[in-house]
Formats: C-alpha cells, sequence, structure tokens
DNA sequence: TATTGTTATACTCTATAACTATA
DNA sequence: TATAGTTATAGAGTATAACAATA
C-alpha cells in the first residue's frame, strides 16, 4: 500500500479533510457548531414533529400571544406565503390557533392552544437541558463571554 | 391611537418581538450570527453564481486536489447523490473537473481548473475582507476567544 | 393606495431507493 | 459482498407574482 493511498485510508476513516483557510472564517465556525446543535436537538424536535425553523415561530408566538403573522415574518425573516404552510402544520398539530384580530380585520392573532403551551414547556425543558449537557466543558465565564460576543451580532 | 396600537407601531418598526428564553439559546444566537454573515456574504456569491454550499465544495478540492466525491461529501455532511448535482453545476461554471482516478476506478479525482483557481483566489479575497469589515469593533483578542471557543464545538 | 394573508407556481435542497461499474 | 458514483423521485424549504379583503 503505497503512502498515497494510506493518507486516503486515514481520510476515510476519519472523515477530515483539510478545509484550508475555510477553517479561520467565523462563517464556517459558526455553521459547524450550529450544525452539532442541530444534530443534537433534531430527535427532540421530530418527536413532536417540528423543526428548528417551526421551533421558532411556536416560540415567537409563545413570548407574544395576539402577534399578527406578518409581526413574526419580520421577526425571524421569514417570507409570508411560507408562513401560510407552516402556521397551516402548526394549527393541524394543534399547537397553534389563529384567531381574528381585534383591532385590525386583515390581521390574524395568534395564539398556543393548551396543547400548545403544555408541548412547548416540554420541548423549551428539553432543548435547554440538551445544551447545558453540550456546554459541560465549558466554564461559566466561558459561556456568558460566548454568548456575549454572539449577541453583538445581532443585527 | 391607543398604548396597544402605539407597541404594533413599534414592533413594526423595529421588526422585535421578544423571542423570551430562546434569545439565551445558543442555538438561536449561532443561527442569528450566521444569518448576518450569509447576508453579507451572499452578494459575492450570486456575483460568482455560487451558493454558501457550494464554496464549501470548491474550498474542500481547493485544498485537497484530486480527492473523491465521497471525501466531501463525508467532510461537509452532504448526500452522495445531492453532490452530483453539485458538481454538475459547477462543472457548467467550469470551476472543477472530474478526473478518472489513477488509484480506483470506481473513483473521480476533483480538481480545480485554472478558472476556478482563479476565481476562488479573488472569492476568498472578498469573503475574508468582509469578515474583518464584520468585526471592526471586535479586539484582537476577542476576535481569538470567540474563534477558539466555536473551534470546541468541532465535532 | 398600501397592507395582510392567501394561492399558485417554480426553483432549490435534501433524502431515499435502485442501479452500474468497479473493488 | 461492499463501495463510488449516478439516476429518478419525492418532500421540504424558499421566493415571486397575483389576488381578495381590509385599511
Amino acid at each position: 500500500m503505497t503512502q498515497s493511498e494510506l493518507n486516503q485510508e486515514s481520510d476515510r476513516e476519519q472523515n477530515r479533510l483539510s478545509l484550508g483557510s475555510m477553517e479561520d472564517l467565523l462563517a464556517y465556525r459558526l455553521r459547524s457548531a450550529q450544525y452539532l446543535l442541530f444534530t443534537v436537538h433534531s430527535e427532540v424536535f421530530n418527536r413532536y414533529k417540528i423543526t428548528p425553523g417551526l421551533y421558532g415561530i411556536l416560540i415567537a408566538i409563545r413570548y407574544n400571544p395576539g402577534c399578527s403573522q406578518i409581526a413574526v415574518c419580520n421577526r425571524l425573516h421569514i417570507d409570508s406565503s411560507a408562513m401560510v404552510a407552516a402556521l397551516d402544520k402548526l394549527q393541524k398539530l394543534e399547537f397553534v390557533e389563529r384567531r381574528p384580530s381585534p383591532n385590525d380585520r386583515r390581521q390574524r392573532a395568534l395564539y398556543l392552544t393548551e396543547h400548545g403551551v403544555a408541548a412547548m414547556q416540554e420541548i423549551e425543558t428539553e432543548v435547554a437541558t440538551q445544551e447545558k449537557s453540550l456546554l459541560t466543558n465549558f466554564s461559566t465565564s466561558e459561556r456568558t463571554t460566548l454568548m456575549q460576543l454572539l449577541e453583538r451580532f445581532d443585527r
């Protein structure tokens, strides 16, 4: 077996091609860390038949009961036509209600159902627990530093 | 105008519904920061008719000339059938060549074309410049801290 | 006139299964 | 038997334009 064949073998086992300068890119590091979080959380999301995107919508409604669809769209950078399909799904899962808005008859006021509230409490707890266990080898000050640095990219 | 109408008005202007506990989630902060980076880089990617995903593939090939498709798939968590379409695009853009592998006739050895090498030099420079300008209000030590913390999520 | 939500549509991304040629 | 690459296909996500109801 030649040296180049050995390298290929080792690559295959480790799944580790070099990505050169990309490994020093913030965009790559963010994507890479997010991929890990996504993988860890996906089991919970699957169990409740939602996705990270739908989870964001549920959170927005949970903390802003009665908000309009467009408000959620703007906050989460979701297209208004995509929001229709997403809410249809969440309504079918009986997590969300669309009620007529008292202020503006064009708008729908969004609310979690009782079932939605209960499910969200469970999901939020599980997600938070998973994050904590992912951060066990980070000190308290490292965690706050990381969060504070990331917050500075908000907007 | 009532107080609730004022709140709605202010929400609309600021696009700022509260996301409650989600704002303390690492997963949310990562996604949020990544969205900003994605937005900033998208103009460059559009100009070269590529996407962040295709950029990752180009980088992998650039730093591992002659690598197989499956090696890139494994490194970047891309499905092998999706890789076919991605490489078809990159070949049509004349960024990439698929050559027969000398070691294993099942494999294709991937290489950047001359045009691909030139384009990648330009793109990598622009991307790095954009990141630098995004990080202007971070001190040198803040930047290294951020990157080192994020690296610890790598696998 | 402008905005909210909807539909229709199209395009991309992703994932699965079945196939081929090679090992 | 197993692997690399391909095709076909179906599902999800995303974006655009046109529309009805309402402001």
